[in-house]
DNA sequence: TTCCAGGGGTAGA
DNA sequence: TCTACCCATGGA
């Protein structure tokens, strides 16, 4: 199967893939070098497929194993990249800004996200309090002990949703996942959810204000304001920054001293609606904290 | 051993 | 609204 998706102008595959994270947590895989993301999905009942995404001239092109979903398939990987995202605005919004100036120019604003909200969750909750080589084990974890494998690689596997997690114990997730005193919180929502009694997905309804999907998030075991400032990164609001650690030392540095919470988010003020993409693409550089 | 990492939940003030 | 404390895990 191989199947053409369109992306609009404001959009570069790379900047996308590379602006946050994602791409090394598992079933992502990014390769550098060829410029290539792949991922295992899973299509209903059926053996996953290992898909395979580049760059082609106004687009992509993605490859799967013969029977894949084509339309299924192009869905999620609009979603994936965010191809559907109207990122005009922002563009516009920074090029008044001269601290975000750069951002247009490199066709950024676009965060590599899951196919499922449920997924983005689990992926948060696991990078809170802890490391990212830790995040990226207990992802991994969840990924390799739960998920279901391709047919001719059984080392490749699909991120499990939540009825497979809720169709184990607690006791057996927090064995195979490992994620401390997350496990509850995680198990919780999948059971949940595989119950019918939660539908994450909801809060994708645009109807919904930016407050009230920040407390729905908040109501949600594991979720703090932090993680849920980061989720609505993924859900397109980004009226709130996420505050973490990097954030604060960050903003420290820019004032001189340490600040709190609040300061921070007195500091992304001018920013408006715009708050958490301004903190991402602030010119620092995570990696590289500012002098 | 002890500390702590891209916080969250809770109690108490 | 703010502070203090504990929370599993694993690396330093």
């Amino acid at each position: 199967m191989v199947a053409q998706v369109s992306a609009p102008g404001d959009f570069d595959f790379a900047e996308c893939v590379n602006a946050h994270g994602w791409r090394s947590l598992l079933p992502f895989r990014w390769n550098a070098e060829t410029r290539t993301l792949q991922r295992v999905e899973q299509f209903g009942d059926t053996a996953p497929v290992l898909l395979t995404i580049t760059p082609i001239e106004h687009g992509l092109s993605v490859e799967g194993a013969k029977g894949a979903p084509v339309d299924e398939v192009v869905r999620r990987v609009r979603r994936m990249l965010q191809l559907d995202l109207p990122i005009a605005d922002f563009h516009s919004f920074c090029t008044g800004h001269s601290k975000l100036s750069h951002v247009p120019r490199a066709r950024q604003g676009r965060l590599l996200r899951s196919p499922t909200l449920f997924e983005d969750y689990l992926k948060v909750v696991a990078t809170t309090n802890t490391t990212w080589a830790q995040t990226k084990a207990m992802v991994a974890r969840v990924v390799e002990g739960l998920g279901a494998p391709i047919p001719d690689d059984p080392g490749l596997k699909a991120f499990p949703g939540p009825e497979r997690i809720a169709a184990v114990s607690l006791d057996e997730f927090a064995a195979v996942a490992k994620m401390g005193y997350r496990n509850a919180a995680v198990h919780r929502v999948a059971t949940d959810m595989a119950n019918g009694e939660l539908e994450l997905e909801r809060l994708q309804d645009p109807c919904l204000s930016a407050n009230e999907v920040y407390k729905s998030l908040l109501a949600l075991p594991g979720v703090g304001p932090y993680a849920a400032s980061c989720l609505m990164i993924y859900l397109g609001r980004y009226s709130r920054v996420n505050v973490d650690s990097w954030a604060r030392a960050l903003v420290g540095n820019e004032l001189g001293r340490k600040v709190t919470d609040k300061e921070v988010h007195v500091f992304f003020e001018p920013y408006a609606e715009w708050k958490a993409l301004a903190y991402h693409f602030y010119p620092w550089r995570k990696d590289e904290p500012a002098a």
